[in-house]
DNA sequence: AGCACGCCGACT
DNA sequence: GTCGGCGTGCTC
């Protein structure tokens, strides 16, 4: 009887072997709901066995095939091995996680047969005059179908009434509901003629036969989305499929209606883990089944199969956000480099601020270099930027005179500003002036941030949260001073020096019930807001097209930070909220209050020469030391006894050392973070000069980690770590 | 990770 | 006498 090994979602680094009766239909890649323990799971066929090495009689059998949806197909198989080998994560938690939930529980998915609506023969014939011009939402329905055939979903925008109303037009014999084309033209609303620099972009990629990796560095404004849009269009017209990666969910939404209209009857998915469980799992099919010809999503979209798969577009490659915090921690934009040489197509790597690591490896030739240093839209220059001294200024609430000056000028000529302070809450903490103590988190190593707006103090690590004492806990002084600056507190103090302002406060906990970023957004659009003040959400979003000066407040801390990657990303975040102001009539303004206006970040910033700082940047990693030159991997241990989490990474250390491979293992010492939630944490940092032998190391260690002896503690393997 | 089994303390 | 605490061990 044949054997078939599964990979399930249990922390085992192997498979798990099961019998297969003959008359089972069962495929490589397919899901299987077999029984495990005492329960029945979902696993996935990753191989089939000659036959087992456990005893017959223990192995029990497949209790069904889920042919719901079809099998994954082996470069899918194969990029999951990869990720588990290359992150030393488990095959079954790897292979899982990269489904969609839905697809994970042992109940069959109903497949929705995707449905476009066009007119009918009939409906064109008669033409929309013959409709009543009263019935609004059929007009325009039928408007929109006659550009182009629609889907339920984007009818359903036009309209809350459209699906009503789409009924009665299929009654009366003017609309038919149809499966998608799949012709091989498609409509291109090419808009704009590329500039010689985006044409020569698009011409390097779409020559290119098989993988090639490409770094477009691209300056804001230059038009790294025309590019994108051209490429795409290149690919689509040779029938393939574009998978396009984004940072944010919070960016979909808008990204999504704008390559709609671009390509107005190209079906176009989006995946990320806003989506309800039922529309991620219907999109994935769409897209594992080749019909969803544009697929948009955030870094769990990089797992999805894609049949045609033609070209990976990666925006915004330096975000953190592409590699995840947790279980299988990846970075979908390193996936995505795999994938693309997996299948044999071109990648492309945009940003206006690449990472280190893009940037050395296109220095190096490993990836080709395309540069769009031309802006594409008005105006023609970047943003003038200029440093204030605060040694120097007298400030008041953190504000500075020519700072205040510049909102009001903006003010007086109707135009928006906006304050950039990466702090929210009322003050980062609460000081007694009589005896010194501080408001600190009893469960954190951090600081409670006073919020005025509620009267609590809040631990942005845990959450825990208080009411604001009236008196010192220790002393009893009734003086407790605000020390530093927030959002809240800004906003306060603009609203008091600007009376009649309309203030609109854009952080966390602002925008926390659903809809109301989207909210804000649509004021700061419409012009209902004078001064914005936000945290690095407002960096990125959507142009807001009447703002032309940004204040940065306080960005001293990643200057001279023990997180090594902090200043870089420091200047990619002032690019990036730099890159708001400016509108096509004017010329952007951005004022920095910084202790430090000689640093050589804020020389480059000024110049707008992320070349400069990134030669400075790696020659300061190459004599330290560091990435991109050195490849690590992080230990982390936490417990709720400091001792266990030291004692574990110790006997881990010595486990390191006695490998005697040619590896750097430095000493056990805390996270940079040091107490969360009343865990102690701390962690072991290894590092090699080239990735083979790293991994070659991680291989030996691994098991031998997982042997330690672990009670309280929960530990974790971070390659390539960005966060410490 | 679940989820059992298993052996010691305070309750109807 | 039982309910339940979470330590330890297994899952094909």
């Amino acid at each position: 009887m044949p054997i078939i090994r599964v990979a399930l979602d249990v922390p085992l680094s192997t498979l798990f072997d099961y019998k297969v009766n003959d008359e089972m239909q069962l495929e490589i890649g397919q899901r299987v709901v077999v029984p495990f323990g005492r329960k029945e799971v979902v696993g996935i066929a990753m191989e089939w066995a000659e036959q087992s090495e456990l005893d017959v009689a223990r192995i029990k059998s497949v209790v069904r095939v889920l042919d719901d949806v079809p099998p994954l197909p082996p470069e899918t198989l194969n990029l999951l091995r990869f990720c588990s080998d290359y992150y030393h994560y488990p095959i079954g938690m790897t292979a899982l996680s990269a489904l969609p939930t839905r697809l994970r529980d042992i109940e069959p998915i109903v497949v929705k047969q995707s449905l476009v609506y066009a007119l009918s023969a009939a409906g064109r014939a008669l033409g929309i005059e013959s409709l009543p011009k009263r019935r609004v939402v059929q007009q325009s329905i039928l408007l929109a179908l006659s550009k182009a055939p629609m889907s339920g979903t984007q009818l359903r925008e036009l309209s809350a009434s459209a699906p009503a109303a789409l009924k009665l037009l299929i009654e009366a014999g003017w609309v038919q509901a149809c499966a998608p084309m799949a012709s091989d033209t498609h409509v291109f609303n090419d808009a704009h003629a590329l500039t010689a620099e985006q044409q020569r972009a698009v011409d390097a990629v779409t020559q290119t036969k098989g993988f090639a990796c490409f770094l477009l560095h691209g300056i804001t404004g230059s038009g790294k989305t025309e590019v994108y849009v051209h490429l795409m269009d290149a690919m689509l017209k040779q029938g393939g499929q574009v998978l396009l990666l984004v940072p944010e969910i919070n960016l979909t939404p808008q990204l999504e209606n704008y390559f709609r209209s671009r390509f107005p009857d190209v079906e176009l998915v989006s995946l990320h883990s806003g989506l309800a469980d039922g529309e991620r799992a219907q999109n994935w099919i769409k897209a594992q089944s080749g019909a969803a010809r544009i697929v948009l999503g955030t870094r769990l979209a990089v797992f999805t199969p894609l049949p045609k798969l033609s070209l990976i577009l990666v925006d915004e490659e330096h975000d953190a956000s592409f590699k995840q915090q947790d279980g299988l921690r990846y970075s979908a934009r390193d996936v995505a480099i795999f994938r693309a040489n997996q299948h044999a197509v071109p990648i492309v790597l945009g940003s206006a601020t690449p990472s280190l690591e893009s940037w050395h490896n296109a220095q190096s030739g490993r990836y080709t270099m395309l540069k769009l240093t031309q802006r594409a839209v008005q105006p023609a220059t970047l943003p003038l930027v200029r440093c204030l001294d605060v040694g120097q200024l007298p400030l008041q609430e953190g504000l500075s005179e020519p700072l205040l000056t510049a909102i009001e000028s903006r003010l007086q000529r109707k135009e928006q500003s906006l304050i950039f302070i990466n702090r929210r809450g009322y003050a980062p903490v609460l000081m007694c002036t009589a005896c010194g103590w501080l408001s600190e988190c009893k469960h954190c190593a951090g600081k409670l941030v006073l919020h005025l707006k509620d009267r609590t103090l809040r631990c942005h690590h845990c959450g825990a949260q208080q009411r604001v004492p009236h008196a010192c806990p220790t002393c009893g002084d009734a003086d407790l001073k605000p020390v530093g600056m927030g959002t809240q507190r800004i906003e306060e103090a603009l609203q008091a020096r600007f009376p009649e302002a309309r203030i609109l406060r854009v952080d966390r906990d602002s925008t926390r019930n659903k809809g109301a970023w989207d909210a804000m957004r649509k004021k700061i659009h419409d012009g209902e807001a004078d001064i914005l003040v936000g945290t690095q959400m407002l960096a990125k979003g959507h142009d807001f097209p009447n703002l032309t000066l940004v204040g940065v407040l306080n960005p001293d801390g990643g200057l001279y930070s023990a997180d090594f990657r902090a200043s870089e990303k420091l200047f990619a975040q002032l690019t990036q909220v730099g890159g708001r102001a400016g509108r096509a009539d004017k010329v952007g303004e951005v004022i920095v209050q910084t202790a430090f206006p000689t640093h050589p970040l804020f020389n480059a910033l000024r110049e707008h020469d992320y070349e400069a700082w990134a030669q400075i940047l790696l020659e300061e990693r190459q004599s330290a030391g560091f990435p991109p030159f050195m490849f690590q991997v992080l230990l982390s241990a936490e417990a709720k006894q400091e001792g266990e989490a030291l004692a574990f990474l110790k006997r881990a250390r010595v486990t390191a050392l006695e490998l005697e491979k040619p590896v750097e293992v430095y000493g056990v010492i805390p996270a940079a973070m040091p107490k969360r939630a009343n865990h102690h944490r701390v962690q072991l940092l290894v590092q090699s000069d080239a990735r083979r032998t790293l991994q070659d190391f991680l291989r030996s260690w691994k098991p031998r980690l997982d042997a330690i002896q672990t009670k309280q503690i929960r530990w974790s393997l971070d390659i390539d770590p960005l966060e410490f």
